[in-house]
DNA sequence: CCAAGAATTTCGGTGCGCCTAAAATATAAA
DNA sequence: TTTATATTTTAGGCGCACCGAAATTCTTGG
């Protein structure tokens, strides 16, 4: 049984290789707030234990077995996280860190039990893809708000989760998964659009039109 | 905030201290199945820290700062056995093992959240009581299935939940929280006794009958 | 009361994941 | 292409909770 640390070490390879294809030592650094110097101590040691591929000075690899275990937390993380909304009614933007302790401690038992309470659910409360226990995650096609045409209207399918203030501003304009949005118009100025949702008119940033992933309807 | 390891350590010297009065070194060391001399350093840091004294080949207590740690871990243990039987329906025997992990790991917020949809419960699964947010516990009064006079009929109010394989023997007899017993008779040369639960009669030996414990009906 | 024997504490040491500083390597600008 | 800069790795160390062994202190039977 994977440590909590490897574990999340994994799990943020995984997500960083998903976004950005290479994963560097920086970037995990970065993203798991841990000196570049101790990433590199558990690189090695990952590379070690066959949960990886390592080219020192260039980069990282997860290996299948490596990816397998990756999946398997980032499926736990997401079933916690609908578990939270659905069953405990936390707010959109409180779940991750919750989530992100709860992850690491639940065994398959608890895994199946929350899996059958929830309806066996296939994306979180986000809209990202719950990995099946197989280890296999199905792809959402959808495009950023940004990209949507004047005058077409677009479901959301699904939400950036990375900032937790973005999620709460998100929900607090009664922009939430499915909801659909109406695209008026492209500021051409700043790419700040004026959409619709419902029978509310409202104008966001370029920035949170970024976050936000839709498909047409 | 107390790391794991400490919530552990106050955890178990609060049910030592409520079972045997007195707490020692060995016993500790025996509950947490960590060496003599680890637990020896970890009280002696507990009584710098002021959660505990301590006086060196004696014994500990809880200072009041350290009880009121005690019994949030062990409030939070307990809501979360509830919500592990009530929510997701895990059986008497299972629970105890998954809460022991959960409790570490629960925000003030779940901890309220928790409390609100199992409908603010005052005991948890074994009929044992689940401390309050402010730091009381009440005491439930009953008596050993053992001492049951011949011919009177009981309710089981709480069940030892120290043994994994008691909770599920019994269970598997329909021996459950708050249901009645009669108790026909004892049987003088191993203490064992006959009872009635609802049409059907069963004996139980002595050592399930100390674990069971009921009021008058 | 005293000497086992039992319980407890102290001592020296380990593994693990982290750190800073320094060395090695890669990358980009001149 | 060379050199400055950025990235990554290695080296040396730290804190924490644990351990076994040895020393200390308590307890109890003779």
């Amino acid at each position: 049984m994977p440590s909590e640390q490897i574990e999340n070490y994994l799990k943020n390879i995984y997500k960083i290789q998903s976004v950005e294809g290479k994963v560097s030592t920086s970037s995990l650094s970065e993203k798991l707030q841990i000196s570049p110097a101790s990433v590199s101590e558990m690189v090695k040691k990952l590379a070690d234990e066959g949960s990886l591929t390592h080219t020192p000075y260039k980069g990282v690899e997860l290996t299948e077995s490596g990816k397998r275990a990756a999946l398997k937390i980032v499926r736990k993380h997401r079933l916690w996280e609908m578990f939270l909304v659905e069953v405990l009614h936390f707010g959109w933007d409180e779940i991750d860190e919750e989530a992100e302790k709860l992850e690491h401690i639940m065994s398959g038992k608890m895994e199946d039990k929350i899996d059958e309470v929830l309806g066996f659910p296939s994306v979180d409360p986000h809209g990202d893809p719950i990995p099946t226990k197989s280890g296999t995650v199905k792809t959402i096609r959808s495009f950023a708000l940004t990209d949507v045409e004047e005058g077409s209207t677009v479901r959301v399918v699904r939400v950036n989760d990375a900032n937790a203030e973005l999620l709460q501003y998100a929900s607090s304009i009664g922009l939430s998964l499915n909801k659909k949005i109406a695209l008026k118009q492209r500021m051409k100025f700043d790419n700040s659009l004026i959409i619709k949702i419902g029978s509310k008119e409202m104008t966001i940033s370029a920035t949170l039109a970024e976050n936000i992933f839709v498909e047409s309807v």
